[in-house]
DNA sequence: TAGATTGTTAATCGATTAACAATC
DNA sequence: TAGATTGTTAATCGATTAACAATC
């Protein structure tokens, strides 16, 4: 059996080892003394508690650049997920096929998601259309918004939304160019010496 | 003038109004008795501080769909970056031009980002190709990494790796949807009453 | 003036870390 | 056995919140 103990994910996961034993046993996670953790155990018991052992349909909206990358990202199944339908409003799109699914019209996401009890949408559509695609999502009863515009997105309670904003990305990273203290022997922000 | 209290920026970003004055008071945004904090120094202050005033260039590593994405992506201007050139491995896609930017062939990322003191890479290629060009990338000197794929990328210490990893948002879905007490009124994770 | 809001200090709360008996 | 590691409690640390004098 390969064990892993509390130290080494520690390390590897920079926490404490403390942190490492307290959370494991606050999701049941059992070690043994002198040995750590069954890795395999852990492995499953987070997959299971995270949720990523079920598999939920989800709804694509909008199939542009990013929708399109994201139907052909093929590794949704290990993360609890299975993107079903793809919706566009551009009748050019409608009827093409990406990823093996069939861009299918808006006008039909909320009669789709309603008719097979989608729970989440993943919204990929232009700033514009994106607050009203929501109501109509919302409407159809989805569970949990996936938003990938800029747009802060109105919901009513007990509907999910995770923003996947690239700013916090970018925030992160000028703010660490912009502090040249912090990064040693790589490029200056403004001119370097050679 | 326009101005804004903590208050009112408390309640719309859910913190502590205390919470806002000690942000602002740290970044040396003054406000005013009575009045509130001027609109527009709040702003152009957090976009100082955080780096979205300035101006770097960045390249895009791997040409793909995800790549092509953020290629047709217009923004990064307003963030702070600009992405000056794309690479790929790929010698079909060498040449071809995408966003208004010519692809070029992987084998000269090395040395265009030391030529051209490029602080930042946008890395958008197959996992198994991610360590090799980010070896590259720090040995011809960037300060930062901006990681979409799904390998977690060794660096040396002073280079910044921001991951951008779809898991996390993905766990929190699916963490909610396995908790159906979470979500009312929405569909229920395997079936539903109508 | 009276009232609203800041800037800042003090109090609270929670999260992280340290310590250590129990275990094998 | 001796030694390594867990599970858990206690101590520390930091972050959040409350309070309030100062201000206009």
């Amino acid at each position: 059996m390969e064990t892993i103990t509390s130290a080494r994910l520690g390390e590897a996961l920079e926490v404490d080892p403390s942190q490492v034993r307290k959370d494991f046993a606050a999701i049941g996670l059992m070690g043994m003394s002198r040995i750590g953790y069954d890795a395999c155990e852990v492995c499953s018991t987070i997959r299971r508690v995270v949720g990523f052992d079920l598999s939920y349909p989800a709804a694509l909206v909008g199939a542009g650049m990013l929708g399109s990358a994201i139907l052909g990202y093929t590794e949704f199944e290990r993360y609890g997920f299975r993107v079903v339908a793809a919706f566009d409003r551009d009748p050019f799109k409608v009827g093409r096929r990406i990823g093996g699914r069939t861009i299918m019209p808006s006008t039909e996401l909320g009669g789709f998601v309603e008719k097979h009890h989608i729970p989440l949408a993943i919204l990929t559509t232009p700033a514009e259309a994106a607050q009203e695609l929501t109501d109509t999502l919302v409407a159809a009863g989805v569970a949990a918004i996936w938003n990938f515009t800029s747009v802060r997105l109105t919901v009513p309670p007990g509907v999910l939304v995770r923003n996947e904003r690239f700013t916090a990305g970018l925030a992160e990273i000028a703010y660490h160019l912009s502090r040249p203290e912090l990064s040693e022997a790589a490029h200056a922000p403004t001119s370097r010496m050679t």
